[in-house]
DNA sequence: ATAATTGCAAACATTTTGCATCGCC
DNA sequence: GGCGATGCAAAATGTTTGCAATTAT
């Protein structure tokens, strides 16, 4: 796979962020985690636990769910991935860095789409709610992805 | 429970609205199927399976989930209901009519509030997408309540 | 009459938890 | 060495499915 060089200059800050992250609450910096994380910063978009552990395997590492998932709370708690959960598909993980991304997920086949629109997320990010203090917004758009408009299926 | 003129009404044409899908599709209009409509036409915002299951207790109903599930999908299917899905939550259900609602979730507490939004809605839905054509958006704000906020409590 | 619906129980998929072992600090 | 991490297996959760009895049309 093809590497920028700000993709690796970003990579390197994530595995020192965490790393950080780790110290300052006196966890244990195993490989298991950074495997996870390295793993996880290899995918452009979003993935699945799923995706990750095949990822993981292509490394010949073994973890068990029980570590990936504890491995993936402490990354979200650690603010570097987020959990985007969807009608009727599996719980997907993606970089919490990074311009905000929109979900076009396609209700006949599933597949999910990430695109940025910088101006939606902005004015989302700006807005004000009464007695409440927003912390991230997500926007999802369930609809129908041009191979499936041409099938006529639509979910 | 009071009830506006308005809420009567708009009920009301729900209930012709769904009659008309099921015979359209040659479907059985079950007391069962009537029951959970009407139910689901009581709560103001949104609602889980549960919460409609506890309210079919009140009028002595005791459906099973499947038969609640299976209405629920033709209520969808008729449009006259959408599910939602969150972070860390239960499914809700709510009405697919009026004017579309955020979420905004606590990530503290886990409660939901539903907010209109009539401005961001409008703007959203009028967005075009390449190759995607899109049914409907699903805005969610992740966030604090104040009620948390004072409690130190972020989830 | 008959084909759809109901609802139980079992299957299923995903995530969480208890506990013995292992290994990082 | 001690405490935290790992990973198995089992539990918990939420949803779907197979099938016999029931019922709307």
């Amino acid at each position: 796979m093809m590497r920028t060089n700000s993709d690796t200059v970003s990579n390197d800050w994530a595995v020192k962020r965490f790393t950080a992250y780790l110290e300052d609450l006196g966890l244990r910096k195993t490989p298991e985690r950074m495997a996870v994380l390295e793993c996880a910063l290899e995918f452009e978009r979003h993935f699945t636990l799923e995706d990750l552990q095949r990822r993981l395997e292509l490394r010949s590492l073994r973890l068990s769910r029980t570590t990936v998932y504890s491995a993936l709370d402490l990354l979200m708690a650690s603010g570097l991935l987020r959990r985007v959960v969807l009608d009727g598909h599996a719980t997907l993980y993606e970089r919490a860095s990074g311009p905000e991304l929109c979900h076009l997920v396609c209700t006949g086949c599933g597949k999910v789409k990430a695109v940025r629109d910088v101006e939606l997320m902005a004015s989302l990010n700006a807005r004000k709610y009464n007695a409440f203090t927003a912390q991230r917004s997500t926007v999802t758009v369930y609809g129908t992805c041009s191979a499936c408009a041409r099938k006529g299926r639509r979910g």
